[in-house]
DNA sequence: TTTT
DNA sequence: TTTT
């Protein structure tokens, strides 16, 4: 479909330090949860109220997955640009169940720390994906916030998220 | 959490007629399924490949729903800003099942129509969100693109649909 | 035109403490500078390179003005929300000049502290916009991170300030 | 400064024909004029009333320029992704002149058709990025909406784009 | 200068 | 289940 835009973006805080898993050919998917909340004071009682989000984040982008690795720890406050993703999977009952996620894939995703920890001697910002690859090239200090490498290596890992069929 | 962000935004089609239902006190809420898809040409075959992807849209905000319920139909390409929400619901089984929904509720949620069918005689932006109703004080054409009203007639929609466990 | 979105998101930070004027009948509005910065590692030399783009931010909307006196020093990490704007003016000479600004006005628009500073007691989302005035029943501490009061006291800011032409 | 985000999104119709121009080593940079539109109803004498905001966008991208060229033409209804970038000039007086615009550069860019016009008979995704060049392989209908090639060919368009001082 |  |  021409014109088409799939696009989630959340500010909010790591639950848990996340995980990293390997497919079979070696690519790392980094999941993470993040949670969102907002407050509202209640028209009747006056009270504070509270109401928090939480959302699965799956990171398949190999440069992403690194600055996941080395840097987001439980509690981060994280900027995520991705895509919306239902995925299908069965249940030990063999039941059909489909689980929601946003996933930070390919063109136009990004990950952001906005809370300066980790920094590990040097700013970087989506500029850095300017190179083929985002830190293969960088032999210095690893960027903090970043956006997906493309076409680097052994071609696109995008293209091949969308063809192989991952078992994640 | 002070400081959080979740929004979705969505440029898709219409897959099915919406479906519109009341809540027991008689507020409306729109049901829309909408398509996103991606396109790519495969690196090895050369052939041209595509992706779809499906959403749930759920619209509590009254103005909205008659924008949905007058005009978007099956087909109808839409721009949705709204946020991600997951509702936990037991299946016949007695089992926790989880559903995440792309959610037009409160502040800065927007649905607009991009293809120009069913437009009555008249445009509407988002500015004519500025009256305490958006609807009520129209009283030419009803407007095809808009945005929520707020603090109209007997309360504010949004914190009563927090406040109560709405059935969905 | 019905189907038109105009839209700006940025995180940065803030460049000097806020100016606060106000217009003939006294409403607020404030002004900010908001560096937002790119960084890159050059492909040839491999150094690394950065860019900062610096944004005039308008908040014509009271609440967030109050949030904006209150809250927003120099330094402060942001997420602002809102639209394009470009005004028109004449400079000494007589000739015509245009500004391009980022103005938070009505409907959509949203500022909220990312660092966590001045945060008076108690957090607050953009759900206190429920009400129809976001601060005028806050009875505790001020909220720093909000949105947009909309239809309070004596009108709704949004369509004035469409209709006035106030001299900023 | 790690954690920055600059990103402008816009659905508007396009004023005029693009123009395209050259830097002098070749590359392609074309101009568009986009306005956009809110609508409200005045709460006072119940008319309607409009605002029309006319934004300047200019593609960086070779690719995008490519669509643009092709496709894009006066009362084409876009959806664009860019970054905001205000750019220092002189006048003929030789006085310091800013300009802001919407400029589709490097990594997050995007421009897509909404109205289904100039489609030459195949629709394109952004996933269509995941090649090394979105266009140089598609050997087949062009592609009415894409997203930056990058890496492509001598070097990424979006480094050098921001270390050369184009004239534009 | 677009569009509705 | 949409659209191209």
């Amino acid at each position: 479909m021409a014109g088409s835009v799939n696009k989630v973006i959340l500010i909010g805080n790591v639950g848990a330090d996340p995980e990293i898993r390997r497919t079979q050919d070696g690519r790392p998917i980094a999941n993470l949860r993040i949670a969102t909340s907002e407050t509202w004071r209640d028209r009747n009682s006056g009270e504070r109220r509270e109401k928090t989000e939480w959302h699965t984040v799956v990171v398949f982008n190999e440069g992403l997955c690194k600055v996941v690795e080395q840097y987001v720890k439980k509690g981060a406050k994280l900027y995520i640009e991705g895509q919306l993703q239902t995925r299908k999977w069965q249940d030990q009952q063999g039941q059909d169940r489909y689980s929601t996620e946003v996933v930070l894939q390919g063109f136009g995703s990004t990950l952001t720390m906005l809370d300066g920890r980790g920094e590990g001697g040097g700013a970087s910002g989506r500029g850095s994906a300017g190179g083929g690859n985002d830190y293969g090239d960088d032999y210095g200090a690893p960027a903090p916030s970043s956006s997906p490498s493309r076409g680097g290596g052994g071609g696109s890992n995008f293209s091949r998220d969308l063809d192989d069929d991952i078992p994640f």
